[in-house]
DNA sequence: TAAAAATCGAACAATGTGTTTTATATCGAA
DNA sequence: TTCGATATAAAACACATTGTTCGATTTTTA
């Protein structure tokens, strides 16, 4: 990637987290994200097509660094089956979550924490979908797996827009203890 | 209230329900709710100062038929403690939800879905606040009740957007059985 | 019937969006 | 280093949407 490109990519990236850490998101225009970030106009939307799609990238990339990050922990228990091997992951996903916690605060504070709690819960859904085997629920699978990947969405939302005294073990265990079915 | 306003508030009512079936809630303008309600420009906004607060108002109006109507099954079981009253209760909640699944699957399917979600939470927050001496699980207790209101209001979501081919009675008990902590 | 209130409809300023164009500056490869 | 390719800057532009205003008209209520 060119140096100009990605300097400007990471203006724009740093601009929108500072804007969103005082202001709502709806109420955020881009002109404001370009005077930030100090660039111009066609500068922006060269790079991004929408406010929208801006907010897609980050989280996206946000994403990439929490989900194919190597997981060191779990090398050791990759094939520890059940619930334990679970906590672990979501522990070292909350881990790696944790290191994003500033633009993630800015991210989770107004509306477009819900387009973030989306595009989170479909990695999500992928993740949990191979741990189903070990839950037994007499509720339908569908419902199940909306319950834990929500449920898990909402617990990483309720950390980090906290306080986040509790350490990332802490807050799987919170986790593990009120959807143990 | 003026039978006019009344009759200019629900029409606005109707055209917004009908714009949110096939149209996402940002990408509805005034200007189309407007033309579907066929009123005037100036009365919309004699209405509503904006559309944010449109949808407010139809979730309000929702919100108050659902938790203030009648509760005639409860009558019989007001006094009776722990999860079974709460069971009832949510029963209860759902069946009245039903009568507006036509509103709902509007305001739900797009991004209107998050705001709804917020107001629906706060009205959840306060009955669950009564109940929750009933529970006991070794999670902080605002965790606690962030994810027994989140996971309703899920459920909540989960059936009024799918094929809701379960009875109110149905959804409660696959809640209680999800959160059974 | 008459005053009060709600609606209509048109015009308006203000704001934000996304595109286009031209000139300039920077990059990467030969 | 040189040169073509590419990214950026800056300004102008058409366009859509918002929210307000005002006078005329209709409907309600007393």
């Amino acid at each position: 990637m060119d140096r100009r490109q990605k300097k400007t990519r990471d203006a724009i990236f740093q601009a929108f987290s500072k804007l969103l850490e005082k202001k709502r998101y709806e109420h955020i225009t881009v002109q404001e994200i370009i005077d930030e970030a100090d660039i111009g106009r066609s500068t922006f939307y060269a790079h991004f097509e929408t406010k929208d799609e801006l907010l897609r990238s980050m989280c996206t990339d946000i994403f990439h660094h929490v989900f194919t990050e190597d997981l060191p922990q779990e090398a050791d228990h990759a094939y520890s089956a059940g619930s334990k091997s679970l906590e672990l992951k979501l522990g070292h996903i909350l881990y790696h979550l944790k290191e994003h916690h500033r633009d993630l605060k800015g991210i989770l504070s107004s509306e477009s924490g819900a387009l973030f709690m989306r595009y989170f819960k479909e990695y999500l859904q992928d993740l949990f979908g191979r741990y189903m085997a070990d839950f037994h629920a007499n509720v339908p699978a569908d419902y199940l797996l909306n319950h834990l990947v929500g449920s898990f969405a909402e617990t990483v939302k309720w950390w980090i827009t906290g306080k986040m005294e509790c350490t990332p073990e802490e807050v799987a265990g919170f986790y593990m203890a009120v959807i143990a079915v």
